[in-house]
DNA sequence: CATGTATATGTTAACGCTAACAGATTTGCC
DNA sequence: GGCAAATCTGTTAGCGTTAACATATACATG
């Protein structure tokens, strides 16, 4: 047996004239069953189902979306697949877009502006209802490009800058800020900064800025730093994390500040294997709030970047414009990233 | 400043005849030039790409696609996007997609068959050059649909079964014997099993029968076992070791065999925090390879399941049959999955 | 210079579907 | 019974692109 159910195993693929003909009505009266749209008698109604079914008719999106001018399709475009962040995102997305004909459909740019700008370009030659990507720092063309589209675009993510269109997120400058003060009024210090070796980063980078702009205004500065690139996250939180303990023993460090939760549990991990007294000798933060920090033998602090949140709002918005084109847009939605102390950021003992 | 860089912020969308008009020439000519195909001469070749751009022109795939009647889509279909395992098949495929023209769109069906059915029936509706899609199980009328569409399907990560057309993958059942028999070997006896709560996750299925299968041939049987769902898998490993350790106090359990690395990396935290002495005491296993098992404070023992390397090959056998629609098909790939013994599955000192 | 070959461009007719409108049939109601 | 309204079905003309073929121009070659 080699393929298909039907009788004729013919090389023509089906189209409506197919079950048309089967079920003896027009096209058109086909295509209205199949898409629950006007009227049609029950009785035709069950004998197009029927013959469609027999024959295992497929509708031909293709052609529907070139006669209808209307492509139900949202293309999302995000930087990476692979670090837990962005497939929460995804989830978020699909809760809204699942209620809705709307599909999303992903391009992944691995934070290369010019490999963005090629993904967005075959996205728009699709169509699309409307565009969610990732940060707010585009190459000129591609702002051209979404500028000139003609459909909703939100940017995800991030909010200190000039959004296309709409925007949802939170501020990491405002986030970096925010982590800062709070190691600061634990009493920390002499803190040290571990993150991935990515100018292109530009959230990472804007939680850094708003981190030693407070620092600085406390009179404190990085008193180290370390990045990394590739690998498995976990390990070189490890590895970073004793080289920049080893090379700081005269003058410990007595907080480290991790870009990602990832290489945080690694630290975090390093310290407790080698007897180091977290959070009273030294003390932790991550950012993310990734779920799996629940199972280690200590709560990391961090702090949530709403990113279910964010999926949800970013396609609610898409999925509020195309159910009505001339609504105004522009909307820009702030979330507020929620600081979680865990039991790596406490403030240290007072000396009696 | 509202949008678009053009003259006219035209309504209307953009399309060939715009450019051809711009240009002075056909809007067949223009097609040629933007799809590098026949012959066109270096002047009209430039003038036109520079209409093109000034218009900020983004060419029609839907047109495109139907009136050329080939769709440079494939369609992955996935159940899951949240367990690292599938993120790395799609980095597999896109490593051999990025290098054709085709394009991979993704449907997660969350393991169940009747959302399978319908995500396969929407990505069929684009018509589209090939499906990736995961596991071996599908509903009969996902079968059905499958075995009309006329195009070259690839069902991944298992090959225990009657593919449609291709299959690559491993076997679940030989890895569940290979992994039976290392812990035999290791001279493990009391063996207990801690899985998710999924009768849909056929592949888990197929690895516990044939686990149980090589017990049951040296006179084992499993001792205990354990099922979760949802949750942060670390946080649920930790917790179901825990309640299995408490309740087989009497006569100790000396070996777990976790079904994913997750809950088996949860497990080993658990051991290492309470002072269980891993491998000695009592050996662990889980299965995967996932990458950040690399900077645990042991390496866990597990079989990796060639995840990469399976998108590799999915794409290619795709790309392939793309190329040379009339080629046989029907290609299966069965990989071996590698059991890496880690620091969790050791022999057991001989008594003295 | 006629003729053939390569190169460059244009013309026509789909691709499979749906919007918009036009009929046809039934129903309700005075 | 007659006429409007409601219900159902069909016809026509694209949607924006490309395949296939037709035409035009240049360039050799004997």
């Amino acid at each position: 047996m080699s393929q298909g159910s039907g009788k004729t195993p013919s090389k023509r693929p089906l189209t409506l004239r197919d079950v048309s003909e089967a079920s003896g009505v027009s096209e058109m009266t086909v295509s209205r069953v199949l898409r629950n749209r006007g009227d049609v008698s029950e009785a035709t109604r069950s004998k197009v189902l029927e013959a469609a079914r027999a024959l295992g008719y497929v509708p031909n999106k293709i052609a529907g979306a070139l006669a209808s001018s209307r492509v139900n399709l949202v293309a999302v475009i995000i930087p990476s697949m692979s670090n837990m962040v962005f497939p929460e995102v995804m989830t978020g997305i699909s809760q809204i877009l699942d209620d809705t004909e709307l599909q999303p459909v992903v391009g992944v740019t691995n934070y290369k502006p010019e490999r963005e700008e090629t993904v967005l370009y075959q996205m728009l030659s699709w169509r699309p209802s409307g565009v969610i990507i990732a940060g707010l720092e585009h190459t000129e063309a591609a702002k051209a490009m979404m500028g000139a589209a003609g459909i909703p675009i939100v940017e995800i993510m991030d909010t200190d800058g000039e959004p296309i269109d709409s925007a949802v997120g939170i501020s990491h400058r405002r986030a970096g800020r925010k982590m800062a003060q709070a190691i600061i009024d634990a009493g920390y210090k002499r803190i040290g900064f571990l993150g991935t070796k990515m100018p292109l980063d530009h959230r990472a980078r804007k939680r850094f800025e708003g981190f030693t702009e407070i620092l600085a205004k406390a009179g404190l500065e990085i008193a180290d730093s370390e990045f990394y690139s590739g690998g498995s996250a976990l390990a070189k939180g490890r590895e970073m994390t004793e080289a920049m303990l080893q090379r700081n023993q005269e003058e410990p460090l007595d907080f480290l500040y991790y870009s990602n939760d990832m290489i945080g549990a690694g630290g975090l991990l390093y310290c407790l294997d080698n007897g180091i007294d977290v959070p009273g000798e030294i003390g932790l933060a991550g950012f993310n709030g990734i779920e799996f920090l629940d199972g280690l033998p200590r709560k990391l602090a961090t702090m949530d970047a709403c990113r279910v949140e964010v999926g949800r709002a970013a396609a609610e918005i898409i999925a509020k414009r195309v159910e009505n084109p001339d609504a105004p847009g522009g909307e820009i939605i702030t979330l507020e990233p929620s600081l979680e102390f865990g039991d790596t950021l406490k403030r240290k003992k007072k000396p009696l």
